[in-house]
DNA sequence: AATAAGTTTGCAACCCAGTTGCACAAATTA
DNA sequence: TAATTTGTGCAACTGGGTTGCAAACTTATT
């Protein structure tokens, strides 16, 4: 198995099973955040569960983040090594309604807002609606 | 009181049945966002397909808008009559993870950020998780 | 008024992503 | 080795959302 992957699963202290390994892999060669159904498909046969699981556990342990952007299936898409997923770490994602694909905008972070008094951020969802680039001609 | 009601109905050009009126007169007295579940609660007994199909003819109409909170209940809140659910002015919403209750930062809108190149937005999702005034003290 | 056409409502059945319980397998520790 | 912890697989369930269809109601036409 690939080197890199491995070194992502140490660095965020998470055990590399077999399981692991093959999913971190499917999700990092992505172009676009997947949902659980989708990465099933992915897979001969796979047991839904376990997938379910490992996602749980990446996000739980910052290998990936998770999107919500409105579709009803929740979207993952891998964090940076160094990722902490703090609210000023986060980045903007763009759900096309079109192609139906949620991309995570990683040059836009998140702006800062200034909560009302006594407030507490803890993680921030933003999700832009509408037409990404390739769906927006013609 | 029913006054009101009728009026934004008027004015969001949807036929005021006893029904719209009697769900719109209570999404105007909530103090924060409600899904359609807690919406069904609030009859003695209600068919959730009816609720169901009056917050879609609403949320087409823009008699009010939907927030996807990330606790997989989509929440629902009362637009201004002026309201067009336009990207620039939508506001920015918090969802507090000790109280469970979604809110209208009104006063707070989305900022204006800037997409890749050719990108089109419709609809913007913004909401900060973490704990509301009333939560984080004590 | 009577009829026809369109709209709204209610019931039942369904969909599907997510989740839980439990048993078995694999890895870790004593 | 034996005991303990951790990971995996199967099945069954949950719950919010959605659809199909028929009855009730409203509006337009004759
Ligand atoms: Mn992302
Ligand atoms: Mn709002
Ligand atoms: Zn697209
Ligand atoms: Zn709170």
């Amino acid at each position: 198995m690939k080197k890199s992957i491995d070194k992502s699963l140490e660095i965020k202290k998470v055990k590399p099973t077999a399981m692991r390994q093959l999913v971190l892999d499917i999700l990092s060669k992505q172009d676009h955040a997947i949902g659980l159904p989708e990465l099933e498909m992915q897979f001969a046969q796979a047991d839904r569960t376990t997938l379910y699981r490992t996602l749980k556990t990446f996000v739980d342990k910052k290998v990936i983040h998770s999107i919500d952007d409105g579709t009803g299936t929740i979207k993952y898409a891998v964090c940076t090594d160094t990722c902490h997923c703090n609210p000023s770490e986060l980045h903007v994602h763009f759900y096309c309604i079109k192609c139906g694909k949620t991309t995570c905008l990683t040059d836009i972070p998140i702006p800062d807002i200034q909560l009302p008094e006594n407030y507490f951020a803890e993680n921030i969802n933003m999700v832009v609606k509408g037409l990404c680039d390739r769906c927006n001609r013609g």
